[in-house]
DNA sequence: ACTGCCGGGTT
DNA sequence: AACCCGGCAGT
């Protein structure tokens, strides 16, 4: 690689110096436009002599032999000879730049010998009435540094590393559809003075940790690794507008590339993510304080919150990606919504109702979290279902995202609507932008929380003791479940007693796995 | 120590 | 799926 590069530079282009025309001894520039080979010294040990066709400043051109010009790279470079520099630049026909490339030639390098061979049998070398432009683009086509094959394999390299990068700022932020840079941007804005780790560290304890765990598990992975390929399922709903019912339009103005790169999916590992697309419908809600607005197309939400909040009125192609920060991606999925509480219910039937399909998403978001609470606190949502109140509103949706997780994921979050039900809105208000700190619940719960005195300490400080409470009830069902799972020791007798380790061939199957006798069941 | 059998590994 | 086995837990 290295080598061919080497190989492959080229004097065309450079600017050089050259002997004025006028014959008046101060030299002028001209930018080289082609290198000939003339044969005029056959017998000679250097057979071949390069004449350059230099376009002069003047807009002529000129024609030199190499002794005759000296090539600059700009006009603060020293002149250097230019026979040095032409040494390397072989890629205009001399045969010579085969052998030194090695003995296998690649595609490429055949490519480019005939594409040389071509040109140099199509043109007359001592013919010079070519067009100044089509001379040019023999030039670009010929003896362009690049070719153009390699030139659009590194374009599709571009692509990946690309997408590579749109798939790593999602891997770590949903919400953020641009690069990652801008993630620190709004976070050096919104986040770094509550002085957290960083906002790539989500099992750290603290409140930045809170807020990217805290989009990240709208699909169903550890909020601390997410997954790509969840994430761009994840991400897909920003740039297909149709999900949304807001326009057929186009859903933001900026980097249709993008969307050229989803569509060609190099990376995306499809059939699973899309699988779940069809059930799947995207808002966008936002988080500004006593706002709360849902629209259904990222684009929306972004140009309310630029405009509305962030009063700037200038297009999206000048947002900084303030915004993102601004708004929550809302998941409405009935499957979602329909796995992560089946995960629930069994721990304490009595106390989650079953949630109905949400016809919309308000509601629904409304609903989930009174679901958790006992009954008698029930009159306390009135307020809340109005849905007058911001707060009321953005937790929520929060806690529906977290919902759709793994239930152990949900302990902590389940703890936060109640304290948001409790004592309206004033510590809970965390999730509007301009108070985070209500991220400072020690967020993520270890899984092993199921036994129910493992209950975080930290949250039950942070809760009330009802809360608490709730949380061991949550809690319960995986020891629930360990007690249960474990067969009770059969008291009957077994193949193994029966018929005796001498006679083991006469044993159920079951026994003689070592599993649960199906002979003799109890 | 014996026994039942779960969870997980191997074929 | 069939089979095997380490290891846990009850007796």
């Amino acid at each position: 690689m290295h080598t061919r590069r080497l190989v492959k530079r080229s004097i065309l282009g450079s600017r050089v110096y050259a002997p004025s025309p006028t014959g008046d001894g101060a030299p002028v520039t001209g930018v080289v436009q082609a290198v000939k080979q003339e044969n005029r010294d056959v017998s000679a040990a250097g057979a071949r002599r390069s004449v350059y066709t230099v376009l002069m400043q003047d807009g002529s051109l000129k024609e030199f032999y190499e002794e005759e010009i000296a090539a600059g790279f700009n006009h603060t470079t020293a002149k250097v000879p230019l026979k040095s520099s032409l040494k390397q630049s072989s890629s205009n026909g001399a045969p010579e730049s085969q052998k030194v490339e090695g003995g296998s030639l690649s595609p490429e390098a055949v490519e480019e010998q005939r594409m040389a061979d071509s040109k140099r049998i199509g043109r007359d070398p001592d013919t010079r009435s070519v067009s100044l432009l089509e001379q040019k683009r023999k030039v670009v086509s010929s003896s362009i540094d690049v070719p153009h094959a390699r030139r659009s394999e590194e374009e599709v390299d571009m692509d990946k590393v690309t997408a590579a990068m749109v798939l790593t700022s999602l891997s770590t932020s949903p919400l953020v559809r641009s690069p990652p840079v801008k993630v620190n941007e709004g976070l050096s804005g919104s986040w770094k003075d509550n002085g957290s780790a960083g906002p790539f560290t989500p099992s750290s304890n603290s409140s930045s940790g809170g807020y990217w765990s805290w989009s990240a598990p709208s699909d169903q992975s550890n909020p601390s690794t997410p997954s790509p390929p969840l994430s761009a399922d994840s991400f897909k709903p920003f740039r297909v507008p149709s999900l949304g019912g807001v326009g057929p339009g186009p859903a933001g103005p900026e980097d249709p590339s993008l969307d050229e790169q989803d569509g060609s999916s190099l990376l995306f590992d499809e059939p699973i993510p899309r699988k779940r697309k069809n059930s799947m419908k995207v808002m966008f809600k936002c988080l500004w304080k006593n706002c709360g607005k849902v629209l259904s197309t990222a684009a929306g939400i972004q140009r309310h919150i630029r405009t509305i909040h962030l009063g700037r009125n200038c297009d999206s192609d000048c947002s900084d990606g303030e915004e993102d920060f601004y708004y929550t991606e809302i998941k409405l999925n009935t499957d979602s919504v329909a796995d992560g509480l089946s995960s629930l219910s069994p721990v304490s039937p009595s106390v989650l109702s079953p949630p109905p399909p949400p016809p919309s998403p308000l509601p629904s978001l409304s609903q989930l979290p009174d679901s958790h609470r006992p009954p008698q606190s029930s009159d306390t949502k009135e307020p809340h279902a109005s849905g007058t109140t911001p707060l009321s509103r953005s937790a929520p949706s929060a806690l529906y995202l977290i919902h759709t997780d793994h239930a152990y994921q949900a302990t902590a979050p389940v703890s936060i609507p109640s304290s948001n039900s409790n004592s309206a809105g004033s510590a809970s208000t965390s999730f509007t932008p301009t108070n985070s700190s209500s991220f400072s619940i020690s967020w993520q719960s270890p899984p092993v929380t199921f036994t129910g005195n493992s209950v975080s300490p930290s949250k039950s400080q942070s809760f009330g003791e009802q809360r608490s409470q709730t949380i061991a009830v949550l809690s319960s069902p995986p020891r629930a479940t360990t007690a249960l799972s474990r067969k009770v020791r059969g008291e009957g007798k077994k193949c193994r007693k029966v018929y005796g380790m001498e006679n083991r061939d006469m044993w159920c199957t079951a026994c003689r796995w070592k599993k649960a006798c199906q002979r003799f069941t109890d």
